[in-house]
DNA sequence: CCCTTTATTTGAATTATTCAAAAATAGAGA
DNA sequence: TCTCTATTTTTGAATAATTCAAATAAAGGG
């Protein structure tokens, strides 16, 4: 079978996060890589494409592992089912649009950074600071109103 | 019946807010108040108490139309069933355990109501910057390990 | 006090996700 | 390369959170 770069990088994240290669979790990196944000069903269908059969249980399963070893983040904004994405570990957030789900990669917070630490943190111990803007996108600011 | 200061106020909110009063309203909004990050579940019963028979699509009713009107507040945190509160207005912000779900409010240093700004809007009509702080509560940081 | 609108109950459905046992497969070691 | 075992995937079913819809009950203006 032949084997793009991108391949050969997946396996090699497996590999290193001690996880057996296989079609599934090499088609759901890939998949993830190219839809930032996608959800279960929309990975779902689409490996069933790849591989034929493939059950929806099978796609909780690769998407729960990857993210359980660090190869996929997890987003779960109110009132959307999960998605995922493979920016990791940077600092980067998102924009949604609270009429249509529309969601952006925002890279930072600009301004009152003041915002991004607790006033009290309760002797917690902390490791993330997840911050999601919601409004109106463009479309959305137009037809809400509509019958 | 007696009414209560606190049962006063409520009365006018729900009247300022074209709700009809009822008995569930009244004592949802109590029990919030009372009871920060209160669940569904959790309200559900408290109602059943005060109110015998109850139903819980009558709590999803109620707690619907409160949030609609802006009486009520609701998160959903990642993981976690949806939650209410009386705070409402502020730029309040959330501490939560990724462990065992306990949950605090944090105080924004800063004030507005997005207390941040995307760097890039999208051309959206913001309305809110959500924070959550994700980390290991005191107890679930000696307790996390154990068998 | 009546009438109409709005709430609530009753009963059922839907969506997102997980659990568990059986069958299949990856890949380390002989 | 073949075999064996642990891991993965399928198959079948269950659960949790929430919503929908029709029938009944109650609020509150006239």
């Amino acid at each position: 079978m032949p084997t793009t770069p991108a391949d050969t990088d997946s396996r090699a994240l497996l590999r290193d996060a001690g996880l057996r290669i296989t079609g599934l979790r090499l088609s759901a990196l890939d998949l993830v890589e190219a839809h930032p944000h996608a959800t279960v069903d929309h990975i779902f269908s689409n490996l069933q494409m790849k591989h034929a059969g493939t059950s929806i249980q099978a796609t909780y399963n690769v998407l729960n592992d990857l993210h359980g070893a660090g190869l996929l983040r997890r987003i779960e904004p109110a009132g959307s089912p999960a998605r995922f994405e493979r920016r990791i570990g940077d600092n980067h957030h998102h924009l949604i649009c609270r009429s249509c789900g529309e969601l952006h990669d925002i890279d930072c917070a600009v301004g009152e950074a003041p915002c991004l630490v607790p006033s009290d943190s309760h002797d917690f111990i902390l490791d993330e600071a997840e911050v999601v803007f919601w409004g109106l996108c463009p479309k959305c600011q137009t037809t809400t109103t509509n019958p």
